[in-house]
DNA sequence: AAGGCTACCAACCGCCGGGCC
DNA sequence: GGGCCCGGCGGTTGGTAGCCT
């Protein structure tokens, strides 16, 4: 059953014949489209109008933009759909020259998988638990190595390269190329958080290092959080731990990293809020997110703070004192 | 070489919302 | 207010090319 226009008369469908993309592109290029439903008569097409319209925005139209996706675009649409989800259409707008179809293809062929393989939920961006996890790796064959969970700070990392890295459900920042920020107790180090925050928590260079392939960046560190008695948030603890703060600057050394910095202290508040309410198991920023003209720039420091949800069974053991 | 499998992508389907009468 | 038409959107399907066994 088609859609109403196209009962009226009978219509071809499938593949369009470079005959009927010419007939279609001569008509729009001198007449404009108008009402698409009437395209069809008036270009002498045997197709519903809606076909047209559909064969004009995803494949004829002059602006598009032709070959892959690049990285930066694969990022923006991570980053993007990060925060929208689903919305072809949104995250298309962010991409000049690409079109919601193109986008939807490229987000299920690909990043899809891509992001499957890291241990990330698509849907989510949050990591896959370890059922999920589990699950996953009948279905990925170069899924990430079994890895336990241990502190909040043991490690912000999905690393399908390093064996020795504990992973949990911890703050993950993607960045072009596939880096990915993450901070790793090494496995000789102290695995108890509490157990090392006497020490200095401004880590030396030799802590702190690019770890994994091109692929797999991971920025490792043996130092841990300097206050977890006073812990007022996971936001402000990014600003008052100094081995984060160290581990940023690191990304200067790196490919053009896309975060640029850290939210502002009085978005922290904000930050405070938000992560409240993750730990009642929502996570829901569309709802600031509903407008057309979505900020990059909102997103980047959402971004931010975005990377301190996740899995908050792995937080539990912190003591939360908002 | 042939059949099976997988990935990719163009196109379709069905639903929804807005505008018009 | 209700029905109809249309455009837009997200989900899904089906064809095809390439790879693997």
């Amino acid at each position: 059953m088609g859609h109403r226009c196209c009962t009226k008369q009978k219509v071809k469908r499938g593949l369009w014949s470079p005959e009927e993309d010419d007939k279609l592109i001569k008509h729009i290029t001198e007449h404009g489209h108008g009402s698409w439903s009437s395209v069809p008569k008036l270009a002498g097409l045997q197709r519903c109008g809606k076909s047209c319209r559909l064969r004009w925005i995803n494949y004829l139209r002059p602006d598009l933009k032709k070959g892959s996706f690049t990285a930066e675009e694969e990022q923006i649409i991570i980053d993007v759909h990060r925060i929208l989800g689903n919305r072809w259409a949104q995250i298309a707008k962010h991409l000049p020259g690409r079109t919601d179809n193109e986008v939807k293809n490229f987000w299920n062929s690909c990043i899809k998988k891509k992001l499957l393989s890291q241990g990330l939920d698509p849907k989510t961006h949050n990591l896959l638990s370890l059922r999920q996890r589990a699950s996953n790796k009948t279905a990925c064959k170069h899924s990430s190595s079994s890895q336990s969970q241990q502190s909040a700070f043991t490690v912000f990392n999905i690393s399908s390269q390093a064996n020795d890295t504990v992973m949990m459900n911890a703050p993950v920042v993607a960045f072009p190329n596939d880096q990915t920020m993450a901070m790793q107790i090494p496995s000789s180090e102290p695995q108890n958080p509490n157990a090392s925050y006497a020490q200095s928590p401004i880590p030396n260079e030799s802590t702190i290092y690019p770890y994994g392939s091109s692929l797999d960046t991971t920025f490792v560190s043996s130092s841990t959080p300097s206050s977890v008695h006073q812990l007022p948030g996971l936001g402000n603890m990014l600003y008052e731990n100094p081995c984060i703060w160290d581990a940023t600057a690191i990304f200067e050394t790196f490919e053009e990293p896309r975060v640029e910095g850290l939210q502002p202290p009085q978005q922290q508040e904000q930050d405070k809020e938000k992560i409240c309410e993750t730990a009642e198991g929502k996570i829901d920023m569309d709802a600031s997110l509903e407008s057309d003209s979505f900020d990059l720039g909102l997103l980047e420091s959402t971004l931010m703070s975005a990377a301190m949800y996740r899995d908050l069974s792995s937080m539990d053991d912190f003591g939360w004192n908002f």
